[in-house]
DNA sequence: TTGTACGCGTTATCAG
DNA sequence: CTGATAACGCGTACAA
């Protein structure tokens, strides 16, 4: 590494001012010919790029966004955030990506980090914080006087955000309907831990479904779990070894597509055949959704849509006092194999 | 947002000077605690957090490093870029995701942007890049004035970077030994473009592999594709229909999970039953291979290994002047059941 | 077309 | 313990 060079470096070295050497790199005002070409062979030979810093300390902005999601492998947040990165390029914004540890509090010193970066706003995602103990209304309410923040996550109350979520309602009716509308009458749900925020109102969307249907809601069909394949796996396990083989569900909802994968896995290996044996619908529709066997028939909650549409709104609330506000995206069922609707029957539960 | 509270305002309102401001934020040098809590009252009050941008100006670091990949859905870079941000921040710092379009070369402006905010270090990864095409060579040969980088991918000849790379002799050589130890004699190979360098030279040893072994290097045998699962299923469909049903090979070695996906998709639907009929081995070992039918055999690269060696490597060249050094990481087999290793039979190709 | 001089927000140095 | 002040690198008025 050289020491750096600046412009005063480059401004002695081709023999003009600084301010030439500015009028060369910004590439505005006029310059002789002659002169531009000097000042740049100079500035090639060295390699001198302006620096960010001093740009941003005399008024320029940084033209950077923050993404503030948990630290995870689901490729759920992979999509959200590449989904952010595009529609931030597309502005002419960068997208920064802060991670933080699933179930944890969103530290202090995150949020002192990018105010003290001068970022132009914020996006939260990851509908797993239960709002009280995430430390996310903490976080909103130092925020606001710096940065406008958006949240992609279950609707929050709080005054300093504008909140964009999927139709949580629509997630679980959707699957809970088809499956019934299939012949199904009991229907289970393995979900994450009810006591996050995310998983415990799609624990109740999904019992109030079962009842506005007439369907049994009993709790022996709901298991409390994590959230990746071998939570699947453990959930199916325990909720059917619990339970009289007469009494087992006949389909199975999965909180995402991760635990479907997992679920798949222990009832084939418990010797069912699916979906004869038991329907199962997960959520995310994930790349591998079509590759699974049978191909799992899951719900797309869209994130690709949720992260532009939280870009475009973050940058429209920049520099204006922006109203809070909710906004909500419908959620879709792609029907493929493993909910049995390609058997053509009508199941009787 | 309320305008900008500087130091100044700080200062002033609370009756000091802007030393003694920075003395309580930076909580270093002795302060009166009656000063020190005025202050520090002020400061709440007003939600207060130095900018960096000053403070970089002043001589502070950025304390961030960057890394350059491509935009993908494959799990393979997630995993990558979670290692590498855990790794940085265990040392202090911040990473800073930059991505770019799969098969375009690095844009120049995107190394400028780097320069410009005067990151600490950079780290490119992606196996894909074909280092002529890819624009690599001159990213580091503009940035080697600046900081240190980092690859992580084929081995590169370029004088001004660290390499960090997969044993890519092992990463043939493991699947297609464990395939003929079973007994197989017509393995065929899918993998990406041969164009690409990271794919051709996995597909040149894994020829190599097969002379040695003295098995059929029959070109039908060897598929150039894409790199995602639709690919895959593609590439075995082309292959199986383009040859005679008793020239087919016995096993698939497939560039990656992803594709191994597509294509025991494709042979599936094809009626045959695995891995009886075919075996296949996939690589990167991702969170689905225990979960596919059968559960996928593939080779683990370990990438979260490459990326923290990446990380430190990176911060240790970091102000030194460092010399240029290759690292090369062993690759795993992790045996699954999709190789029939587990049907205790041999197969006679 | 070009140069001079100042301000941006911080920290560090040095004097009190 | 505290305050005044000089950098830090750049862009931008304003002047020439």
């Amino acid at each position: 590494m050289d020491k750096k060079t600046t412009i005063y470096d480059i401004a002695r070295e081709a023999g003009v001012s600084t301010a030439t050497v500015t009028r060369v790199t910004a590439g505005s005002a006029k310059v002789k010919p002659s002169t531009r070409e000097r000042v740049q062979r100079v500035i090639d030979a060295h390699g001198y790029v302006p620096s960010a810093a001093a740009h941003a300390l005399e008024g320029g902005l940084s033209n950077t966004i923050a993404i503030v999601m948990p630290l995870s492998a689901n490729p759920y947040f992979t999509r959200l955030f590449n989904a952010v990165y595009e529609e931030a390029a597309a502005n002419g914004y960068y997208a920064w990506l802060f991670q933080i540890r699933e179930n944890s509090p969103i530290p202090r010193s995150l949020i002192d980090e990018i105010i003290r970066r001068r970022i132009d706003g914020v996006i939260f995602a990851g509908g797993i914080w239960s709002e009280e103990r995430s430390g996310l209304s903490d976080a909103l309410t130092r925020l606001k006087h710096h940065m406008p923040a958006v949240t992609i996550c279950p609707p929050t109350m709080h005054p300093d955000c504008i909140c964009i979520h999927s139709d949580l309602v629509s997630c679980s009716r959707l699957p809970v309907r088809h499956l019934h509308a299939l012949g199904h009458r009991r229907i289970a749900f393995i979900g994450g831990s009810l006591q996050l925020r995310d998983s415990s109102m799609r624990g109740e969307n999904f019992l109030r479904e079962l009842r506005e249907l007439g369907l049994p809601d009993d709790p022996a069909y709901h298991v409390d779990c994590g959230y990746n394949a071998e939570s699947g796996e453990g959930a199916v396990l325990r909720m059917l070894s619990g339970l009289d083989r007469r009494r087992w569900p006949t389909a199975i909802i999965a909180f995402n597509d991760l635990m479907a994968l997992g679920a798949i896995k222990q009832l084939k290996h418990m010797g069912l055949h699916l979906p004869q044996d038991m329907a199962i619908i997960g959520c995310d529709n994930q790349f591998f959704c079509p590759y699974v066997d049978p191909p799992l028939t899951s719900v797309d909650l869209h994130p690709e849509e949720l992260a532009s549409s939280a870009v475009r709104e973050l940058l429209a609330a920049k520099g204006a006092s922006y109203a809070k506000f909710n906004l909500m995206r419908d959620a879709t069922l792609i029907v493929r194999e493993s909910c049995g609707a390609s058997l053509g029957y009508r199941k009787l539960g």
